[in-house]
DNA sequence: TTGCAATTTGACCAAGTGGTCAAAACAACG
DNA sequence: CGTTGTTTTGACCACTTGGTCAAATTGCAA
């Protein structure tokens, strides 16, 4: 061929290709995010993500034509499996339990999937230039719908009474606070500590939250 | 002269210096933090920092050495007002609202010093490579001293039970979620809300710590 | 005013950057 | 085997980057 990779439909998701295509997609994507959870977008390079993705700089550049398609093939990717342990809060279900679980479950992605949670901290720390759109559009939305649930529980006298939405933010900030600082954590308590964690967080949710 | 500015002691800090020297080495160091703030060291260019504090690039070098003599410089200022609040808690006051005082201050730096919050931000999540030893040693005994008057305010019944490490991770990563991820908190909320949040973690903060 | 030190700058450099390209190497399949 | 399309690479390019330097300019005290 021409030398160009052969996308049936360049805009879309690449879950096209040859077995090949899609292991190099896939380190490439892995070695990407590494790099850029820990420099962001600017400090990140081409060198060192085709580097850690064991290729050569053209062959990394012939699978990805930019390293903006790299950045953006993560945060794409990212956003869905974030956003998605808030839609799973059943407004159905005992409020605290729902909250408490919600905070369990944020919490172990932050242990899970540190690099995700770094790449989203350096994003929004440099002003949120990609995803802003989707943080003033489907993110806000989502917490609106939740803050209305929320609301509605506090008023049947399920929940003691909270700010919804500054709500999320605390449970967003501690349980990304485990991934995002990390290494402070690490260096005041002298190593990881997800059991202390998460029994400290159960315990103070459940305290502001019981009526 | 011979074209290096003459600093008596080149290690300390520098305090000395003409009227001219004081002013372009302010500038400098606010523009540092702007952009040093927002895109990290390895994403911020001596162009951008020279350009934003009004300077040709040979001239900001000729205050600063170099990139990472400008970096330090920030760290250093920065550390001693980050750890200040924390010594000012009084072992001897009512603890819930020494604790709550806390709290409130730390919130308000986020709200004033927004761009020291995000500087701190970026060099931890890059991996902590300047400052690790602080975090090590004078972060780490700060908290153990402070764990040490809190587990004694839990023991004499003044304060509901909690881990006074997770504790202060708590109160760091709320308040500084403010500042970090302001452009997500006005995304969601379609403007920043300095009272909302306040009255919020007040609320928080009392019901995790009364007995 | 004059002289000297402090300050500023334009020109420059080597290294690193994102990205291109033609050609080589490889895989697959008849 | 040969052919055809896929994958990989070395050489290269324009641009940015951190940093240097000698020379020009400015501030200031005697």
């Amino acid at each position: 061929m021409d030398g160009k990779l052969a996308t049936p439909r360049p805009g879309e998701p690449k879950r096209t290709g040859t077995r090949i295509q899609k292991e190099k997609r896939a380190a490439i994507l892995e070695a990407g995010l590494t790099v850029f959870a820990e420099a962001g977008f600017r400090g990140a390079t081409l060198d060192r993500i085709a580097g850690e993705a064991g290729l050569s700089k053209p062959n990394l550049l012939y699978y990805y034509p930019s390293k903006e398609a790299i950045y953006d093939a993560l945060l794409r990717d990212l956003l869905a499996n974030w956003l998605d342990p808030l839609k799973c809060l059943d407004p159905e279900g005992e409020p605290v339990t729902e909250l408490l679980a919600y905070v369990r479950r944020k919490l172990e992605m932050s242990r899970d999937f540190p690099r995700e949670s770094r790449l989203f901290a350096n994003e929004i720390l440099s002003g949120a230039p990609e995803i802003l759109p989707v943080l003033e559009g489907e993110l806000r939305e989502l917490v609106e719908k939740t803050a209305l649930v929320i609301d509605g529980w506090v008023a049947d006298g399920r929940l003691a009474p909270v700010d919804p939405r500054h709500l999320l933010f605390s449970i967003w900030a501690q349980t990304q606070h485990y991934a995002d600082f990390d290494v402070q954590v690490r260096a005041v308590l002298g190593g990881p500590d997800f059991d202390g964690a998460a029994r400290h967080l159960d315990l103070m949710f459940r305290r502001i939250l019981e009526v």
